[in-house]
DNA sequence: TATCTATTTGGCAATTTTGCCAAAAAGGAA
DNA sequence: TTCCTTTTTGGCAAAATTGCCAAATAGATA
């Protein structure tokens, strides 16, 4: 029988919270079309500047995203596109829940 | 240029947060390989009982496993098995990482 | 019915995450 | 150098998550 290797799953989890949270996803959403520096991105987020690039951070932690330097900006890059994976399995898992919503009305 | 909808995106980060934790990851892993009751992972992990049915119940109601009834057990099987593309990417960023380690070190 | 087993729920304290403001850094431009 | 512009960091209060215990539930079994 499995036992629960916890050092191993603490790892795997770090990556995945840093996806877990609503503002990330959205950027790298967008960092999957285009790269962007952190102002851009505050502009589309409209949250405080400081706020975004401690997002930007947790990713970079993770590996997902890489940073560049250019004159005054930094941008954003998307290091591991594996990641948008997750974008279609959650629009799976999302349209799975309505059918069972929709059998239950009828 | 795109805009937050952060409507769409909570609900997208809803289903990774019941991703996002160590024994949540291992619970999906094992339900991956084969039907549990509560009490066959509560004996692997290790914690109490209460707190692995609470992880379920996350898992649950984010629509990536599902539950029967069996006598006095309740068993959990996995729902969208595409969860499982997941662990391929998280091991993929953690290679990646790994091997930028090893270049710095040169 | 009474009892026993497996699971869920309520409650709570500890920990972690989040988001803003203010201040510090890092560089380019004047 | 001094002044901008952009980004990061420190600090803190608010919010969310976690894990345990105790109690409640749901059913099977005697």
């Amino acid at each position: 029988m499995s036992k629960f290797d916890k050092v191993k799953y603490d790892e795997m989890a770090k990556i995945i919270k840093s996806m877990a949270h609503p503002t990330r996803l959205f950027i790298v959403d967008e960092l999957s079309k285009q790269d962007h520096c952190v102002c851009e991105l505050t502009e589309m987020i409209g949250a405080d500047t400081s706020t975004v690039s401690k997002h930007l951070a947790v990713l970079k932690n993770s590996g997902i995203v890489q940073d560049r330097k250019e004159g005054n900006n930094v941008y954003y890059s998307l290091r591991c596109s594996c990641v948008l994976s997750f974008y279609q399995c959650v629009r799976d898992v999302i349209s799975h829940n309505v059918e069972d919503q929709l059998k239950l009305l009828k």
